[in-house]
DNA sequence: TGTACATCAGTGAACGCGCGTTCACTGATGTAC
DNA sequence: TGTACATCAGTGAACGCGCGTTCACTGATGTAC
C-alpha cells in the first residue's frame, strides 16, 4: 500500500481547504489572539457549517498545532534561504526582524506566552533544531581565528552543557553568542510587539540595530 | 463630604474580600493563564454565588486591571526598596529575576503577550514611570565619570528622543543602558518562563548572569 | 460509453457546558434617635 | 438601652451567547466493470 506520488484531485482539494482554514485562523488570531481561536467562527467565515471542519482537523488542538508548525517551518525556511545567500549574523538578525514584523501574531504564537493548557507538539523540536543549526553556523563563522581574550563563565558552562547544539562542532564562544543573539533580539522584538515601547517616543529599530552591532562586535 | 481616615468595619471587610478575590484570581491564572480568568469560577472557589462578586468588581475587566496594577505596584516597591538599600544595577537585576521567578504568571501578565481585546489602564503609566526612574538612577550612577570612548548611534538617537525618561537628567549613555538592561533581561526571563529553554540542558541563570555582567561592564 | 457501487464532503439537529451579566429578593449589619 | 430605619452583602433564577464535539443523514464525486 504505497502512497501515490501525484495527489488525486480529492487530495488536492483537501489540501486546498486545509490551507484556507489555516488562512482564516491566522486572520482570527491577528484580531483576537490565539486563545480566542474558534472552529465555529472559522467555519462561519468560510460559509460552512461548524462540523464541516472536522473533516480537515481532528479538533481545535490539531489546528493550533498545524499553525505552530507552519510558523516554525516558515522561519526555518527564511533563515536557510538567507544563509544560502551567504548572509552573516547581521543578515540573520535582519531576517528575524523582518519575519517578526511581517506577522506579529505569528511571532507571538511561537515565542510569546504559551497558550494555556496547550501542549506543544514534539515534532517541532526538529524544526527548531534546524533553525538553531543555521544560527550556530553563522556564529561559528563570526568567531575570530584566535581564541580571543579569555572564556567567560558562560562559555565554560556551555562547553559542558551543549546537548542542545546537537552534533554541531561550534566552539563554546559560538554557543554563547547564539544564545545571546536569540535572547537579546527576542527581548527587543517581544517588547516591541507587545506594545511596551509605544508612547515612549524612540524608534525600536534603533535599539535593535544597537543590539545587532553589539552582537557582531562592530 | 470628606472620606473618613479610619476605615469603617464594612470598608475593612470589603477590602478584605477584594483581596481574597484577587488571591484566587492569581491562583487561577497560575494554572490556566490570564485569558481563562472566570468570575464564576472564582466565586465557586470562594463558596459564593457568581453574582456576589459584582459587589466588589464592576466586571471582569476591572478585576484584570486591578491585578495588573498590583503587579506593577509590587515590582515598583521591590525596586525602590532595593535602591533604598543602595543596590546598584546588578542588584536591581537580581531583584528583577527574583520577582519574576517568584510568580511567573505575574511577570507574564505584565510583560508577556497582551491579553487580546483588553485595553491596559492608563494609570499604570505612572507606576511604570516610577520603575523606570529607579532604573535610570542606577544607570546614571553606573556611568563612568569621563564620557567614555564615543557615543553610539543609539545614544545619539536617544538624546533626541528622551520623552520617556521624563524629568530625569540622566546622560544619553544611561538612557541606552536602561533600555538595554530592560530588553536583554526581559529576553532571558521571557524565554525562560515560556519554557523555551527547557530540555536544552543549560542553566538559564548562567545566561542571565552573563547578561548582567555585560550590562555592568565587568 | 454506461451502469452499479463506494467514497467522502458537507448539513442540520442536538448534547452539555460555562461564560458574563441583570434583576428582584432576603436577611444580616450598622446607624439615629 | 431599646426601637425604627437604612444600608448593603449575598442569593437564586434567568437571559442570551458561543463554544467543541457527536451523530445520522444527503448528495455529489470518483472508481470498477
Amino acid at each position: 500500500m504505497v502512497k501515490s506520488q501525484a495527489p488525486t484531485p480529492r487530495e488536492r482539494y483537501r489540501a486546498q481547504v486545509r490551507e484556507e482554514v489555516k488562512k482564516h485562523a491566522w486572520e482570527q488570531i491577528a484580531t483576537a489572539g490565539a486563545s480566542a481561536l474558534s472552529l465555529n467562527a472559522i467555519a462561519k467565515q468560510m460559509g460552512l457549517s461548524g462540523p464541516a471542519l472536522y473533516r480537515y482537523f481532528a479538533n481545535r488542538d490539531e489546528l493550533i498545532t498545524a499553525l505552530i508548525r507552519d510558523a516554525y517551518r516558515s522561519l526555518a525556511d527564511a533563515f536557510r534561504a538567507r544563509a544560502a545567500d551567504g548572509a552573516d549574523l547581521a543578515g540573520l538578525a535582519a531576517e528575524l526582524r523582518r519575519w517578526a514584523l511581517e506577522d506579529p501574531q505569528r511571532y507571538l504564537l511561537v515565542y510569546g506566552t504559551p497558550v494555556p493548557g496547550y501542549e506543544a507538539p514534539t515534532d517541532t523540536t526538529e524544526i527548531t533544531a534546524e533553525i538553531m543549526t543555521v544560527l550556530l553556523d553563522a556564529c561559528a563563522a563570526a568567531e575570530p581565528a584566535e581564541p580571543g581574550p579569555s572564556a567567560g563563565p558562560l562559555d565554560v558552562h556551555l562547553a559542558a552543557h551543549r546537548a542542545w547544539a546537537r552534533e554541531s562542532d561550534a566552539p563554546p564562544a559560538a554557543l554563547s553568542r547564539a544564545l545571546t543573539f536569540w535572547s537579546r533580539l527576542h527581548g527587543v522584538l517581544s517588547l516591541e510587539l507587545a506594545g511596551h515601547f509605544t508612547g515612549m517616543g524612540f524608534d525600536p529599530a534603533r535599539l535593535y540595530a544597537a543590539e545587532v552591532a553589539a552582537l557582531t562586535g562592530s
